[in-house]
DNA sequence: GTCTTGTATTCATGTATCGCTATAAAGCTA
DNA sequence: TAGCTTTATAGCGATACATGAATACAAGAC
C-alpha cells in the first residue's frame, strides 16, 4: 500500500479494534501482570480485584486481539505476552500523558 | 516513578482513556484527514460519511484527550494534530496487524 | 437590527461492554 | 466411578457510547 493512502472503513475498524484491547483498565492490569512473565488464570485473579469470570473474559479479548498467547498445562491455562510491541505502545502513551500532565506524575508501564 | 512499578487503578484508567481515543473508526478517520493538515469541522464532515453533530462530538473527545488542537477562525473552528506521536502509535498498530495477517494487507496509517 | 453560515449541545435510541452470579466443561486424583 | 480444581461460558443488570435529528449558540454578512 502506498504511502499516504487512506485506510477504508473496514481497515480502520481493525485498527480501532486493536486499540480497543488496551482501552480498559482491567485488561491493562492483566498485561502489567504478564509483563513479569507467564501467569495462569488463577494467579492473575489473585493479583487483581475482580472475579475469575471477568479475568477469563478479558483474557479472551486479549487473545482474540493477538495480544496474549495461551497454552494449556493440565487443568491450568497459562497466558503470556504474544507481542512485546504492546509495551512499546504503553510506553509511548505514558510518555504523552507525562508530557501533558501539569503535575509531573511519571507514569511508566 | 521507578522502573518496574505497577500503575494503580487511577493511572491505568488514564492510560486506558488515551487508548480509547483511538478505539473508534470515526475518530481514526478524522485523524487520517488531519494528517494532511489542519481542517475545519465542515471540511471534515464533507470528507466523512457521518453527521456534523457526530464529527463535532468525536472532535471534542479527541481534544479532551489532548490528541488534536483547536483554534477559532471567524465562525469556523480549525482542528489539527496536537501531537505527532499519534501517527507513531498508529504505525505500530498497523505493523502488528500486518504481521498477524494471513493475507498480506499492508495497512499503513 | 436580521439573515445566514458554522459549530456545539441536547435529546432519544440502539448497541456494546463491564462486571457479577451461576453453571458448564475439562482435566486431575482418589 | 465420584469428587475436586481450574477455566470458560451463559445470562443478567447497569453503564457507556456511537449516531442522528433537532436545537442552541456564535460570528460574520447585509
Amino acid at each position: 500500500m502506498l504511502r499516504g493512502m487512506k485506510l477504508n472503513t473496514a481497515e480502520l475498524e481493525r485498527v480501532a479494534s486493536l486499540f480497543r484491547a488496551f482501552a480498559e483498565p482491567t485488561r491493562l492490569a492483566i498485561l502489567q501482570e504478564l509483563k513479569a512473565g507467564e501467569r495462569s488464570v488463577s494467579e492473575i485473579v489473585d493479583s487483581l480485584h475482580t472475579s475469575q469470570a471477568n479475568v477469563s473474559k478479558q483474557l479472551k479479548q486479549l487473545f482474540d486481539a493477538g495480544v496474549v498467547s495461551r497454552r494449556k498445562q493440565g487443568t491450568q491455562v497459562i497466558y503470556g505476552i504474544a507481542d512485546e510491541m504492546i509495551f512499546e505502545l504503553c510506553r509511548m502513551v505514558c510518555e504523552k500523558l507525562n508530557r501533558d500532565a501539569v503535575k509531573p506524575v511519571e507514569l511508566q508501564f
